[in-house]
DNA sequence: ACATCATGATAGTATTACTATTATATTTGC
DNA sequence: GCAAATATAATAGTAATACTATCATGATGT
């Protein structure tokens, strides 16, 4: 799996980018520092400009990349989706007990990430933060529709009806499969959030994670 | 319920705003048209310039009730969930039947919300849609930490925490409460979100509502 | 009648989110 | 090896945002 995702180019809408920012080092330079400034100050305060002195690099030249700091975001966020959509074909092909397939699955979409070092310029935990904080705010804007159609979020919708197809595997009579597969993608989320902020209403901790609270409630509710 | 709502006053934390809105004319109508106008524009275009050409007022009379408008939300957000606070109480008090009390705390964290009358400047049927549309971006900030110190999220932890109560009295073994409990209350926000907006991901639509999901959610769970 | 307070009007600042232009490297094609 | 094409850097400029500050006006209260 490594040596396969490592020769594997993710690809992205190509409504997101001016320029492909993997063809080249400035980039790819692009990607790296943008995760690294968006985590380290929040989305709101990033601004190329930043993103620019931190790469020693210019603002305009930035601008050659991606048209607006929104579209960077729904990038690199496309780039997560497709990352975690990758890996759950991967640990769910050849899996013929659905419910093993379900966990699998859960796993995946629920566990804490670690950086999976086969792309050097985008460290995956990190990543992760920012969908934690910033994902749903790509989502949660005036121009969703518009966006949508476009097909800035069909990576997302991909994940997501992947586990819907699994869900109905395990039981087909469950009406609300779709609800339930994009609440546990979405919830998963917003749990990690408040464990890192909101820690009264969460049951999550270092060693209580979301893999178990999710498997438990996707288990007794196909049951 | 209808008089006493309308006779008591919902508190806010006093640091949301500088001068209270609710103690003047122009303040009842900075709060009722920000409403509107956050609907219809979105919270990122949204301005106190704007608004005050809206109310026919000046920019600066709006600064000297809010600091800005993050401050504004913040204080529209708590004002829908102590109004929800409120009428979860009345409707959950004297049910002696936990399951009943659960099902009835469901219905209101995830039902559609209609316009209730009694508070003339503000709309609860156009706040829930800015509820839906904004709330997470309230709490995913760099600032969260300090402002929920401040105590700015307690009226939403409060309503999580009577669900949580509910949800150990039909229960008290099981162990993940606290995530069942916040995840039906912003899950729900977010199927309505899905509902608008990404409707393949979703079982909820005109007839479907998200009481019906979580209310089958929480008994299979809870059993 | 006077003081206080709320509101309005205007001006000003730093920052953001760009666009446009020109200059300077670097790559590549022949 | 050199011209042409391309990528990047530097600079300037604009409209809008998110404020702060000051002063004028008008209403209210004693």
């Amino acid at each position: 799996m490594q040596n396969l995702l490592s020769n594997l180019k993710i690809t992205i809408n190509d409504k997101l980018y001016v320029k492909d920012p993997e063809t080249s080092e400035l980039g790819r330079n692009i990607l790296k520092n943008s995760i690294i400034l968006i985590d380290e100050i929040g989305f709101e305060a990033f601004t190329f400009k930043k993103l620019g002195e931190k790469i020693q690099s210019n603002e305009s030249s930035i601008y050659r990349y991606f048209e607006n700091k929104h579209k960077l975001l729904v990038y690199l966020t496309s780039w997560y989706w497709s990352w975690i959509e990758y890996r759950l074909a991967f640990a769910t092909t050849n899996v013929s007990n659905p419910i093993e397939k379900l966990e699998k699955a859960i796993r995946l979409v629920t566990e804490n990430v670690v950086d999976d070092n086969t792309t050097p310029h985008i460290n995956e935990e990190i990543l992760n933060r920012i969908i934690v904080g910033e994902f749903t705010k790509t989502l949660m804007t005036k121009e969703v529709d518009n966006e949508n159609k476009e097909g800035f979020f069909l990576v997302y919708k991909r994940v997501i009806n992947r586990l819907i197809d699994i869900i109905k595997e395990v039981n087909p009579d469950y009406p609300y499969a779709k609800s339930l597969a994009s609440s546990v993608v979405e919830g998963a989320l917003h749990q990690h959030f408040l464990k890192n902020h909101l820690k009264t209403i969460t049951n999550l901790s270092e060693k209580e994670c979301a893999t178990e609270f999710y498997t438990d409630m996707t288990k007794k509710i196909l049951a």
